[in-house]
DNA sequence: ATGATGCATGACATCGTTGTCAGGCACCAG
DNA sequence: CTGGTGCCTGACAACGATGTCATGCATCAT
């Protein structure tokens, strides 16, 4: 009889309550507690409290999933965002000012991680897909992103960051990696310099191309034989730039000047320029800002992107999509910038 | 009269299919596209086909929270993640190994920012809970966690980490603050240092309390007196953190070794001591390690956590709770490391 | 031939909420 | 007193899926 009794009665404990409990609680209808959880007119004060009060002392929450089923325009208040991975500083920036530009609206973030991998990226959309957001940021890896234009045609909001899309015509907010990398080889080559080597990334990347071209091309236009300058690329970790850069400071004839494309390309050569006791004699500018650059012996130049502006633009966008608007797909270029510190302003010996 | 036809006709481009629609292309009934779509036996090999055939063509995808909605268990496979901010390495580290662990799953991440804000922490938490997020990884900061009570025992999978939470019983997964601390002390007082300094974070942060804690009990261990140790709280930041360090360098009796219980401040104090041309003649161990720490002159001895560890071991946790495990809460710790890189192995001047 | 068994299938209620709509009541003008 | 006008309110269907259950059909042992 006690189990049966126990069966039958509603677990307060474990049990989530749920709008029905909170109307039997007050004596309302449940249609008059959504509208005082909703904030909509029409209820008077004093139901109103009746209602607050009973939500209250069953610790009721809204379900914002069984709400978004039915509710016009279902809003799940939720974005997917894809990164390199999380761990990434630069990622992490990105994320963060995404994330308060959304916290603004009442946007929860979903972020994932997606090293490199185009099946990973291909599946975690679709997991995003599945979870019905409101909109999609991506740093695209895949060889195209024809595969989100179902989605896309749906008007699914989506902006692209980092890297532009292949196969599809969406927003994309993205650094000026031609410009910015131009701008390293003409100052390098303002300081005296006119033995450069570029020192770059896997060339699958997108953006490691342009960088290489924005270089290249400064160069020549400045009067240097491009084909002089030494070109290493598919460095995509510290140790093999690292050993790149020693077998291109020790052979015939060194450059006197680096440009470096990426982070872990940066560090890998500042490693090979320690070893070999010449910091301070190979003047060197590198692709991307990173915590205590200006602490290094000498500080090291950088052509510093603004992730936090990235975000906050992409954010942006996506908003606006999320609010309407349809006109054209557009890319917006976020412009980086020279940071001096040392390494780039060391001359070419005399 | 083409308006009228218009308004009638489904929009196949604009609208997301359901599972009528694939039914009705397919010629079945919506629980066989069910059962197709959840890998469900009991389909004959050729009606299969034909429903994902049709699933195809019309680029269907499941509804996750409609599904969960009636689902036994109501699992959303997502959880909630709170760090003091997705921008910081230390965060972003743990992120990341989490999201390893339960990708492997399934489920997806919600990633928030706190920045040391009580409010945001519970406005936060209540987001996560009204998209029923399946658990709930969190770094407490409000004063205490108890307004979860309700949620914990209603068996929310929830797993802290970095700090323990106060005024609630629960998993949490931290690093032996005070060990590791303790560690710094003897290491420094092992190589003959007897004027020791600590300079720490906000003492409202659980974890600089800790590391005070070790620290000084171990100085006092080693018999000195632990009234003789400068410690200079409140550092939240790079720069109050160089400005105290000056002053103490820059004092009558200055020390000859220094431990930082965090990044920001072994920065700052790492500032202070190459603006006074001190950086090899003064030791220091900063609790946290960071990137290029081997790259300073001299490199930077530190006491590393380990995110990694820490986040994987969270997910375990966490899976754990979510697959019904109900024993009670416990407190994993993860051990620190000692990274002897040089400037901890400054000896005093004789 | 007959009833039992098993498989494939779909009708229907249901999950927790919101949109629609109609009903009840108070108030006011005529 | 009557009809109109608002304001509150709740019954009910619906959102897109899954759990339950009944049904139809083929197969099989008796």
């Amino acid at each position: 009889m006690t189990t049966m009794s126990n069966r039958y009665q509603p677990d307060t404990t474990k049990n989530r309550p749920t709008m029905r409990h909170v109307a039997a609680l007050a004596g309302v209808g449940i249609k008059t507690v959504s509208r005082v959880m909703n904030d909509e007119p029409g209820v008077s004060e004093e139901t109103r409290q009746r209602v607050l009060g009973a939500s209250q002392q069953l610790n009721y929450q809204l379900d914002m999933a069984a709400g978004s089923l039915r509710r016009a325009g279902r809003r799940t208040l939720s974005i997917g965002l894809l990164l390199p991975s999380v761990s990434n500083p630069f990622s992490g920036e990105i994320h963060r000012a995404l994330e308060d530009s959304l916290a603004a609206r009442g946007i929860a973030v979903f972020a994932a991680s997606l090293d490199d991998d185009p099946e990973r990226e291909k599946a975690l959309v679709a997991a995003f897909l599945g979870r019905r957001v409101d909109g999609l940021v991506l740093t695209p890896i895949a060889k195209s992103q024809s595969y989100v234009i179902p989605e896309h045609s749906r008007d699914l909001p989506m902006v692209f960051i980092d890297r532009e899309p292949v196969g599809i015509e969406a927003d994309a907010v993205v650094t000026d990696n031609a410009v910015g990398s131009a701008m390293a080889a003409s100052h390098l080559i303002a300081q005296g310099h006119s033995k450069l080597a570029y020192l770059g990334d896997r060339t699958d990347i997108q953006t490691a191309r342009e960088r290489r071209r924005g270089f290249i091309e400064e160069v020549g236009r400045a009067g240097i034989a491009t084909s002089s300058v030494p070109v290493l690329e598919g460095l995509h970790d510290e140790d093999s730039a690292r050993r790149a850069a020693l077998q291109l400071l020790t052979s015939e004839d060194p450059p006197t000047a680096i440009f470096s494309s990426q982070n872990l390309v940066t560090f890998g050569v500042m490693r090979a320029l320690k070893e070999l006791g010449a910091s301070k004699r190979v003047a060197l500018v590198g692709f991307d800002d990173f915590t205590l650059a200006d602490m290094m012996e000498p500080g090291v130049t950088v052509i510093a992107q603004h992730p936090d502006r990235i975000g906050k633009l992409a954010a942006e966008r996506l908003l606006a999509r999320i609010d309407g608007d349809h006109g054209a797909a557009q890319t917006y270029v976020v412009p980086s910038e020279l940071i001096t510190r040392g390494s780039g302003e060391l001359p070419p010996p005399e």
